[in-house]
DNA sequence: TGGATCACTTCTGGATCCCATCTGCGGGGA
DNA sequence: TCCCCGCAGATGGGATCCAGAAGTGATCCA
């Protein structure tokens, strides 16, 4: 126990920060500061800074410290068209390898979304609530996972978590939140997908997924190009 | 000039060493050989090795080090599927994207190959020489970064480097060395791509790509399977 | 003689120290 | 009055220092 080594917990802890926007873009991440809330010297602080640097989280400039890099609208679009296509090859291969509880829990997943829906539909205020947002991104994060597990492919799990760590994906809830017609699009779309998975239809689980996938971060593209127009 | 941090350099020798296989898998990284090697104190070589078990080259194990990772012939397959999705990707996009400078590097590319394919033909010794190796790496790469390059998603090429830098390809050219057979399955396979991307057949490039990723990495898993079964 | 134990060695992880560089500010000169 | 230069403080990069964990081998006892 406990046998995680100090700039390990320091990279999760900032990744966490910034990946929910507790750390603005923007940013500097100062070693004397993060050190000293994390009651540790500046060595291991060095070390997670220059781990997230790695991940394209930060750029570090020499002499001057890491900052944390913003998205452009062409940023989401480009990691958007990636994630596609690896959610897509999970789709694709979920049809083959998804087991029981695997399936079990992306249909659970659909139903919970299912009945957010129904329970926020005529509710503007609770729809905007904080507690709303949660049940959104849970299963929303729910179905993917499902059929991420699904795949049977630890390396795709891999190569999909470091594409969100580059894209504070939870900047996407303010797109969803409210908006009731994007969220029954999405619904849809994950209805589909799952009912291609049911039928043993590789192809169309993995043009499914891809579309899904890319009409949701072009939705998220535009909501950055249209706050970042705003500034 | 020399702005570059000194545990990037560290990073980017090691990965390099690692990939070319001239510090073999399994073996451990000691700080203060590397250190002393590089002529500079452990500390960056610290951020080095965190930055490599970030990436999954090494596996960090708590008071012991840092040692290179292997790959089991799953893993191999593994990564296949993804950097076939990936790959798939970048011709798909690359067929409406993709300028005549960049288009002119493939075809360059696919002659280059040719040549060496009809020059090693009848020649088992040069064949299997290091400068054969050289060329067929080279043409390889040409090929598919100018495809890359022409999918004009920088996003997409960082997450093709980053699977890359998990699989040392370079352990692929032994199985080529020498196997005509598998080198002219790659020409045939690269000008189907280059075929679908001129007709602009996206679709058609994609499935082409992934055909072929998938094709060369069954090859490499099954050789790595042979030979890990050999000791 | 075989096995367990304990001291020694080696090496990593974290803390501290020192130095180079950058920024901001204030004074002096045009 | 405005600009430029230089100095002081802040900050990061690299080196060194220290403590603790794990492997190793010798020694002692059954």
């Amino acid at each position: 126990m406990g046998d995680e080594a100090i700039s390990e917990r320091v990279v999760e802890e900032l990744q966490r920060r910034i990946l929910n926007g507790q750390i603005p873009v923007g940013s500097w991440l100062r070693h004397s500061t993060i050190a000293e809330e994390f009651g540790v010297s500046r060595t291991p602080v060095r070390e997670a800074l220059r781990v997230l640097h790695a991940q394209g989280i930060v750029t570090i400039v020499r002499n001057r410290g890491a900052r944390v890099n913003g998205h452009s609208g062409r940023d989401v679009r480009e990691l958007g068209e990636v994630r596609a296509a690896l959610e897509g090859l999970a789709a694709e291969l979920a049809v083959e390898r998804i087991n029981d509880a695997q399936i079990r829990q992306m249909e659970k997943a659909l139903e919970d979304f299912a009945a957010a829906l129904e329970k926020y539909a005529g509710n503007p205020e609770l729809a905007l609530s904080a507690e709303a947002n949660q049940r959104w991104s849970e299963t929303n994060r729910d179905f993917h996972s499902a059929i991420l597990a699904g795949s049977g492919n630890h390396h795709l799990v891999l190569s999909i978590e470091d594409v969100g760590r580059r894209l504070p994906l939870n900047s996407s809830y303010p797109v969803y939140a409210g908006n009731s017609r994007l969220l029954k699009q999405n619904l849809e779309e994950h209805q589909r997908i799952a009912t291609a998975i049911r039928e043993h239809d590789a192809d169309g689980a993995r043009e499914a997924m891809v579309a899904h996938i890319r009409s949701a971060s072009e939705s998220l593209a535009r909501y950055v190009e249209e706050t970042e127009r705003r500034r």
